[in-house]
DNA sequence: GATGAATGAGATTTCATTCAT
DNA sequence: CATGAATGAAATCTCATTCAT
C-alpha cells in the first residue's frame, strides 16, 4: 500500500505550494527565500527541490492553476445569459479584480508588474499563453458588447479597457485592506468605471459615425 | 575655504542621486547594487554612506525631486490656456504617463506597485504627501473639466481616471521598449482613452440628470 | 523459493556495479551521483545502500573485477607463444593502455592519480595488492624479455617501463577521443615507445658490459 | 599614504594565493572549499572574491606564475653550455619532474590529469598556451639532441619522451614522500630513464638507416 | 570628505544518506 | 527486498555595510 506515502507526498507538495503562494503574494517573489517557504510548509528546504526544480519552477507551477481558474470564472461571467452588455462587462471586471486583490503580490507576478527576471527567464511559457488567452477573452467579450468586429478599433478599445481594470488591480494591489473589504467598499466605483468606459466607447462610436456622414 | 569642499560634496551627492535615479529606474530597486551606483556616480561605494544612511534612505531622498518635478509639469499642463477640457486632460495624462515610462522602476516604487519593504519603512512619509498632492491636482483639474463640484461624484470620477492612467503606466512599466518609442506608438491610444473617459463621464452625467427629471 | 529472490538480488547488484563502472569511467568518481547510478541501473537510489555501505565502498567493490580481468589479459599477452620479446612487451602494453583508456575515470582511481580521499580510506587494501601484482607481472615479463635476473637492475628497468605506459595512459586519460579512436590513431606510437625502450635497455646493457670489460 | 593599505592588500592577496596553492596541491581543486582557503589565508571567504572573480579564476591566477617559472628553468636547462645531449635532456627532465613533485596536486590540474571541469571551462586559456609552449620547448631541445629536423619523426619521439616524464610525475604525484626525498631516492632512475630513451631513439634511428640502405 | 579593505549574513542549490512503509 | 520521502551538511557566491586610514 504505497497509498499512504503517496498521500503524504501530495500533502507536502500542497503545503509547499500553499506556503509559496502565500509568501510570494505577501512579500513578492524575490523577497521570499526557499527556507522561509520550507519553514512555512513545515518541511526542510531541500524537500522543495524534490518537487520543484528551482524557485522559478515553483512559481510557475504555482501560477498556472489560479490563472486557469480565473479564466474559467471570466468565461462564465462573459457568457452569462440574460445580462446586458454593460452588466456582462461589469461582472467580468469584478471577477478579474477580485482575483487580483485576492492574490495580491502574485498578481504582480502574473501580469508582469514585478520582477523582470521572471519574464526574462520564460518569455513565452505557459503563463504568457494564459495571459494572452485572458486578453483575447476580454477582447472577444468586449467586441460582442460593443458590436465591434475584430480589428484595430476593437484592439484599441480592449487595451483601454484592460488599462482600466489593470489600473484598479495595481492601485490596490499593495493596500493593507482585505480583498473582501476592498470589494465591498469599491465595487460601485469599479462598476461605474466599466459603465463610463462603455458609455464612452459608444459615444466615440457615434461621434465617428456622425463624422463620416 | 570650506566653500570649495562644500561644493565638491554637493556635486558628489548630486552624482550619487543621479546615478541611483537612473539605475533604479532602469533595473529596479532590488536589482541595483550600491557598488553599481558608486561606479556610475564616479565615487567609492563607501562614500554613499556619508550622505545616505542606507540604500533605502537613498531611495527616498531620490524620490522627492522627480515627483515634485512631475507635479510642476502636471500643473503646467492643467492650466494650459486655450485648450479644451479634453485636451487639457490628455496633456495631463501624457505628462504623467511619460514620466512613469521614463522612470520605469522608480515609478513602481513611487506608486507602491513594488516592494512592500519600502512602504513599510515610511508609511506616510513625504512621498505619500506628494502622491496625494498629485491626486488632488488631478481631481481639481478633472472637476473643472467636467464642471463638477468637489464631492463623492468627483472623487469617484477621479479614481476612475487615476485607475486608467495608472493602468497604462503599469502595463508598460516592464516593457523593453523605450519611453519614447512607447509614447510614439501609443499616444493615440492614450489620448483616446482619455477621450473615452471624458465622453463616458459626460454621458453618465446626462443620464443621471435625465433620471432626476 | 529463496533462489528466485537471490537471483534477482544478484542481478540488481550486478546492474548497480555495471552502471557505476560505466559512469565512474565516463565522468569520474566525484562527478557521478548516486541517483545517476541508480537511474542507469534501473533501481532506486536507496537500493544501492542495501548492497554497498556508501559510495566509496561501491567504488572499491567495483575496482577489483576489472583489475583482475586486466591481470588476466596481461598474463595472456605476456605468455603469448611465438612472439619476440619486443612483440610480447608491445602486446602487454597495448592491453594495459587499452584498459586504461577504456576505463578512463576509473583508471585514475585505480592508479592513484586522483582523489586522495580514496587512497586515504584504504591505504593498502586489495586494490594495492592487485596493483602490486600487475607490477610484478610486468617486471617478470620484462626480466624474461631482457634476459635480466631479479634485482635492482630489473627493478629500475621495470619502473622506467611502467612510467612510460602510465604516462601514456595519464596523457590521454582526459582526452575526449574514444579509446578505440585513440588506439587506432596512436598504436604505432605506443608500439614505438616500447620498441625504443627495449632498444635502450639493451643498449644500456651493452654499454655497461663494455664498461665492465 | 595609501601605501600601508596597498601593502596590506597585497599581503592578503598573497596569503590567499599561497593558501590556495597549498590546498589545491594537497587535496585537489574540487576537494578544497573557498572557506578552507580563507581560513588558511586568515581572512573571510568573501575577501577572496574581492581579489578573484571566482574559484576558477583563483586557480588560473595561481597556475600561471609557477608554470612560467618552470618554463624559465627548463629553458635554462635546455641551453646549458658544455653539456652533452643526454645531460641536457636529463637536466630538463629533472627540472620538470622536480617541479611536478613540488607542486603535486597542482600538477594534475596543470597537465589535465584532473578535473575535466577546469579544462572544459577554459579550453584555450593562457594555461593551455603555456602547456603547449613547454611541449614545444621540449620538442625543440630533443630535436637538437637527436639531430632530428621538425616533422613526424621528431613529434613521435617528443611524445614518447613526454609520456615518460609525465608518467614519472603521475606515478609519484600522490606519494606521501616529499619532493626532495623522492628526488634524492629516484634521480638515478629518472636519469637512467632519459638515458635509455636517448639510446633507444638513436638505436631506432640507426636501424632505420640500415633498413634504408 | 573620501576610500579601499574586509566582513557577516544569507541566498540558491546539490548530494549522500536515513527512515518509514 | 525495495522504495519514495525527507533531511542535514555543505558549497559557491552576492551584497549591504563598517573600519582604519
Amino acid at each position: 500500500m504505497p497509498r499512504l506515502q503517496e498521500k503524504r507526498a501530495e500533502e507536502t507538495k500542497a503545503a509547499i505550494v500553499a506556503a509559496a503562494k502565500q509568501l510570494f503574494g505577501e512579500k513578492g517573489y524575490e523577497a521570499v527565500t526557499m527556507r522561509e517557504i520550507a519553514k512555512e510548509a513545515g518541511c526542510s528546504h531541500t524537500t522543495i527541490y524534490i518537487y520543484f526544480k528551482d524557485k522559478e519552477t515553483l512559481l510557475h507551477h504555482l501560477s498556472v492553476p489560479p490563472l486557469e481558474e480565473l479564466r474559467g470564472r471570466m468565461e462564465t461571467a462573459a457568457s452569462e445569459p440574460g445580462a446586458s452588455a454593460v452588466e456582462r462587462m461589469q461582472k467580468l471586471s469584478r471577477v478579474f479584480i477580485e482575483f487580483c486583490l485576492g492574490n495580491r503580490g502574485l498578481y504582480g507576478i502574473f501580469f508582469g508588474v514585478n520582477s523582470e527576471r521572471v519574464d526574462t527567464a520564460s518569455p513565452s511559457s505557459e503563463i504568457n499563453r494564459l495571459r494572452l488567452g485572458l486578453f483575447n477573452l476580454l477582447r472577444r467579450t468586449l467586441g460582442e458588447a460593443l458590436g465591434l468586429p475584430d480589428g484595430e478599433r476593437l484592439l484599441a478599445c480592449s487595451r483601454i479597457y484592460f488599462y482600466q481594470i489593470h489600473g484598479i488591480a495595481a492601485t490596490y494591489s499593495h493596500s493593507k485592506e482585505s480583498a473582501d473589504a476592498l470589494m465591498e467598499r469599491l465595487t460601485p466605483t469599479f462598476d461605474e468605471a466599466v459603465a463610463v468606459l462603455m458609455l464612452g466607447f459608444n459615444a466615440l462610436q457615434s461621434n465617428k459615425e456622425v463624422g463620416k456622414q
